[in-house]
DNA sequence: CATTTAATAAACCAACTAGTTAAGTATTTT
DNA sequence: AAAATACTTAACTAGTTGGTTTATTAAATG
């Protein structure tokens, strides 16, 4: 799917996995995403947009300030993705375990 | 994580997630990834040079031929990072419910 | 009304990406 | 030994990304 490429793509930043993991604790102002980073507010901006493209924030304006909040149903949406690869994890898993029992003997 | 930049963005292109959905059905040669695609031998490659230093592939030479399988435990190390949001997307889906069921009365 | 504050827009840059084609290197097959 | 196969490497291109600075718009405050 389309939609995963920009998820995906919005994920593979870690300045944007810090402002999403700020949102979990709640609701922020654009400015106060941009404070804790060593980066000029029009660049955290545009990794806001970033976000607000994929669907990962929503942006609400208030006055002249703008408010984020976290839409974590995007994120679903790439879970789901990874979910069908999940047995093959766990299996990957018990052969190391089993590996290591073997190796044990 | 530095590990979840090539993580997510090796993922985050289709013709990537394509190839990696083919080695579910098991192992294959370099040259039967590149097949199914609409491009060029070397670019296919790339791809699977990509998912390689993401570690979501393994690399085997035998002969001439290279054979890939899927090594689905750096599927894990991204899920586990979304499952850290895991309750604001259910707590969302029962906003939604919840919204749904007060709309209805 | 003038100033400050919050944020966007525009123009630019260096580095990276996803593709190409052409040439080269191993390894197998004949 | 020659030819075919399975790749890799290299050089190139067009477009995207992540950052910058400067200027602009819009809203709140003195």
């Amino acid at each position: 799917m389309q939609n995963l490429d920009v998820i995906f793509s919005a994920l593979s930043d870690g300045t944007r996995r810090a402002i999403l993991q700020r949102l979990m604790q709640g609701e922020a102002r654009l400015s106060d995403l941009a404070k804790p980073f060593d980066m000029s507010q029009p660049a955290v901006s545009k990794h806001v947009r970033v976000l607000h493209d994929a669907g990962l924030l929503v942006i609400e304006k208030r006055g002249r300030t703008r408010h984020c909040r976290l839409n974590a149903s995007q994120m679903k949406v790439a879970s789901d993705w990874l979910a069908d690869y999940q047995s093959f994890w766990t299996q990957q898993f018990d052969n190391l375990a089993q590996h290591l029992a073997t190796v044990k003997k």
